[in-house]
DNA sequence: AATACTTTGATATTTTTTGCACAAACTATT
DNA sequence: AATAGTTTGTGCAAAAAATATCAAAGTATT
């Protein structure tokens, strides 16, 4: 029966993007899918699809798919999107956490940007959204973590001021952060952190590009002039 | 020697994440690091950073480590991030495609943000900064790719949007996407795609979240109400 | 109701990725 | 120069992930 084990952290990520296909099927009237051809729409393998989606209980029929709305429903509880997650940011004052406090994105995905902090007290003060209020000193983050619920908050630090946030941001009551300042910061027993660094997608593409360029001179170039 | 297989895709995404760090190290003036070290300070195993660096010849001094300035230069080339790329935004008037517009940190990485694109008229012919010049309408966009030697295409553009400009933006010319909008893009022969997604990273958080909050009453719920 | 067809869920297999462990290469010290 | 101490690079084992395969369960058709 469903008892497996534990579903892999790539499966997680793929739920999200069966959920927003998902959606998208449902708002087309759509009602039931099979692995198939989710798996084509979203470049996956369809016995990969199947499993992912097995890993928490039956949620198909033999011989006929998968209801959409049903299985939309069941993705929700399982990533836990059944009620609202507060959001804090961070770095509210730079163009990535203002573009962030003002995405209208989240909120359909029941996420809500509930709180803005900032260093600069050029910032702190203002107002972006009516949702979030006015942008907090950094040094208000543990008491609005706890009166405002806070469950994750959002990293747009610039790389200088890492230091000085991290210890305030990790010790804030907060259990998850999405980190997007350029410098890795690694998961606790308390705290789950997960990185993007755009310039890191960037260089990924950049080597994808190089390969096409030139597959020479690249592997063995041992220039002895170490010491 | 250096005839290893590929890398892995892995691999080249550490890559960046070491390049970052080691451009830090040599800011602070240290010359050698050892695998350890880095693995320590960025979460990995030791073994697995030295398997990285492997892959493309031998980079270190046995029982001394790598010596930072020597790696970073090598890893710089590895990733083709000599020369600078130049890099077109698609959606320029959004607030995400605004944001990465008038982000610096592109440039310090050898990103240079060349071209700005946009379907709405409101915005096309609005200038954001003096190096990206004015925002296009998106059918210039082939001629745009051309002249100004855009390798790499960003995707800031909404859902609804999509449809619109898939086909011109994998028609372009352009040899690399990197896609903001929410709607995962498959790589072709041609061009490939990495689709960064927002709002999965937080609901892959929001997962974790609920792990902690109820093991319970996720798995196995047969509600048989299915036709 | 019997047959042909579809599609899931589970198991088996293959492939990929990670981690261990140790010889080889180097430095430092006596 | 001999010994002790580092640290890389790599063969090999282990773990994880992806894919193939197929019985079981369903639908549709005759």
């Amino acid at each position: 029966m469903s008892k497996k084990s534990v579903p892999p952290q790539a499966t997680i990520r793929r739920l999200s993007v069966y959920l927003r296909y998902l959606s998208s099927l449902e708002n087309d009237g759509i009602q039931v899918v099979s692995s198939q051809s989710l798996a084509e729409r979203l470049g996956l393998n369809s016995a990969q699809v199947r499993k992912d989606l097995a890993y928490f209980g039956e949620m198909g029929k033999r011989g006929v798919g998968y209801k959409v709305k049903k299985l939309r429903d069941h993705i929700i509880k399982i990533l836990g999107l059944q009620h609202i997650r507060k959001v804090g940011i961070i770095g509210a004052g730079g163009r990535l956490g203002r573009a962030l406090a003002l995405y209208t994105g989240f909120e359909k995905r029941n996420f809500k940007v509930s709180a803005l902090f900032d260093v600069d007290n050029e910032v702190v003060g203002t107002t972006l959204t009516p949702e979030a209020g006015k942008v907090m000193h950094i040094d208000e983050l543990p008491k609005a973590v706890k009166d405002r619920e806070i469950e994750i908050l959002i990293l747009t630090v610039p790389a200088s001021a890492i230091k000085s946030v991290y210890d305030i941001v990790m010790l804030s009551g907060v259990k998850a952060i999405l980190n997007f300042a350029p410098f890795k910061l690694i998961s606790t027993e308390d705290v789950v952190v997960h990185n993007v660094d755009l310039t890191t997608e960037l260089e990924s593409l950049s080597y994808q590009l190089q390969l096409h360029e030139s597959r020479c001179d690249l592997f063995s170039e041992n220039d002895e002039n170490q010491d």
